[in-house]
DNA sequence: TCTCATGTACGAAGCTGTTCGTAGCTACAC
DNA sequence: GTGTAGCTACGAACAGCTTCGTACATGAGA
């Protein structure tokens, strides 16, 4: 019997420095341990094998997967980038909003300077959002 | 010039058993070690010693300051809840959304389901900043 | 074929967060 | 006055995150 538990559908939250990966992998696609390294250690210096001992962790924890047929394996997300925002959103609205994403969103928007255009932009939304679920 | 910075201003953001914490604190106002043992140990068992060794870290923080001229100290809250909820919409937007909350409020409302009260009440909130701040 | 640049695997150190046991102090009841 | 319940302080254990050094494997070029 294995010690790890069942494979859970949702991957858990990225940690920070997995976010940053999660980035590179976003933008660029499949990307090499090199190809991330070099992206990140452009923003900030970082060892190889530090990028890749997180890439291994995150395999654990079904964060990426990975293609080991060539000698460089390549790896890729395994959740989009939106899906994992929204896994973000959620957990601090069930941290901080008692679960409720609408009482983020008033906060956020009570609190935060906005445009006009950006105002609008989120009015739009709304209007979309009561069209679709009337 | 002395090695170590000076205070910020801004405590830091509170970690997972610190917001627990300060939970107790804004609903119960300033506050023994007991007062929120007996609180928090409702929902779920923890040691009197580790919420006591939370809320003196949390001095060091200065997430809490305390009252010690009595025999229990008293510990309150140094900052609001609205605005250290702010400053963790804010984290996460940096963190996730390149600092802006907007994108932040977009992804969020994009993704949750909401009541048509709920929408109305946002569009509230819009047509208030928009009057605000034209 | 042999070398070495480049790759993966892995252990371990340093840090933070969380938890709790233990020691020691003190006000209050008796 | 004395005992004890209840308080604070503190050290330490454990887990997760992040970083990197080292060991070992291997393919490509001389």
């Amino acid at each position: 019997m294995p010690k790890q538990m069942l494979r859970q559908p949702k991957p858990p939250r990225p940690t920070n420095a997995e976010f940053q990966i999660l980035r590179v992998l976003w933008q660029r696609g499949p990307s090499t341990v090199r190809d991330v390294h070099d992206a990140l250690d452009r923003t900030k210096p970082v060892g190889y094998t530090t990028v890749l001992k997180l890439l291994q962790i995150m395999i654990e924890k079904s964060l990426v997967r990975r293609d080991a047929s060539t000698r460089s394996h390549v790896y890729a997300a395994t959740a989009s980038e939106a899906a994992t925002r929204r896994q973000m959103v959620t957990d601090l609205a069930k941290r901080a909003f008692g679960g409720s994403t609408v009482r983020l969103v008033l906060h956020a928007l009570a609190a935060t300077p906005a445009t006009a255009p950006e105002l609008d932009q989120i009015r739009k939304l709304l209007d979309e959002k009561k069209k679709g679920e009337p």
